[in-house]
DNA sequence: CAATTCACATACGTACCGTATGCGGAAATG
DNA sequence: CATTTCCGCATACGGTACGTATGTGAATTG
């Protein structure tokens, strides 16, 4: 799984050949059958992975503010900086809806949205914000991050660009926080 | 080409055989390389056709406005609705991204996306919203609003959920029209 | 009317996925 | 302790699909 990361990562879930991935590993594509059942399967245990960590990087984050409303904007800062990884951007926010379907639909329910959605129920039931539904509020949340993501690897300044994505995004998220 | 966008819309772009879709054309993979070089090149003249016909549908929305702001919103809500079609959210929602790479790096710029920023640059001229960069919001917003489409596409009550993404989105980007 | 170009077809090599089968060692069984 | 089962993985094979190299007939040009 290692491996896979690596080369899923570099190269593209569709252009991994898995020979050459299980040869790096030092096993061949037997193994791999045995274990994922096809190339697909693979891709769902390397997501499964990585979207399991990116649940308790964003927790850690969120559990560190004392202002709820603060630890959401927390929370999304550091999804928007995670989803500059490589790794991160590459499998899980582009080829995974695009091989495996929608996130909610995966087998392992993407552990990384229902961490914001908890949060942001949270912050509906204690009146911290006006009421909305938390799955939608996450979801488009969610979405605008990547975009921000997706956006600022591509750009030539990746500095500024970043700002720029940081400050439209603090104005978005204001729009829940107000009646 | 309408053959192409019938089969990617289907299948996806993966798993679309250049020797079925030829021959359904009544042609072979001969005339395919000669006009479009390679698989991806007849991807990318799809993904032109349809994001120009995106963007005509898009400004023809926003010109029906009198109230620029509400424009904007309209244009929004046409776009969700847009990106629920089959062939819109799999060949350039998904598979354009996946296979090609950030549609800011498509020789082709993303018409649409172009779109609603000049939309959103007009509001911040003419003093309607505060100011902020046109082109984040934009690509904030397309983000959410994919994202909005894929959830609802996904779900089994396609009404509600879509009634609620609506909601949210409305709160999001009311964030935007407020100091 | 000869020559060139153009659009497309045909044929071939290569890569890769998925499955069926084989094998060696560990574990279980008595 | 001997034997049998089982498990993890390797090997071999078939089928499919992509990209390229080459051929061909019609249209165009001079």
């Amino acid at each position: 799984m290692r491996t896979a990361r690596a080369a899923f990562a570099e190269k593209g879930f569709a252009a991994a050949s898995m020979d050459e991935l299980t040869a790096a590993a030092g096993l061949t594509r037997g193994a791999l059958y045995h274990n994922f059942g096809d190339k697909k399967g693979l891709l769902h245990a390397v997501i499964e992975q990585i979207d399991a960590e990116m649940a308790v990087r964003l927790a850690a984050v969120g559990a560190r503010a004392t202002d709820p409303w603060r630890g959401l904007l927390d929370e999304y800062r550091a999804y928007i900086e995670m989803a500059l990884e490589p790794e991160i951007q590459r499998i899980l926010l582009l080829d995974g809806p695009a091989f495996l379907g929608d996130p909610s639909l995966w087998p392992s329910q993407n552990a990384c949205l229902a961490e914001t959605t908890r949060r942001i129920r949270d912050l509906v039931a204690d009146g911290a914000i006006p009421p909305v539904d938390a799955e939608a509020a996450a979801r488009l949340l969610n979405g605008a991050s990547l975009h921000a993501a997706l956006w600022v690897a591509a750009s030539g300044e990746p500095e500024a660009t970043l700002a720029k994505a940081l400050d439209a995004f603090g104005r978005l998220a204001e729009g829940l926080a107000r009646p």
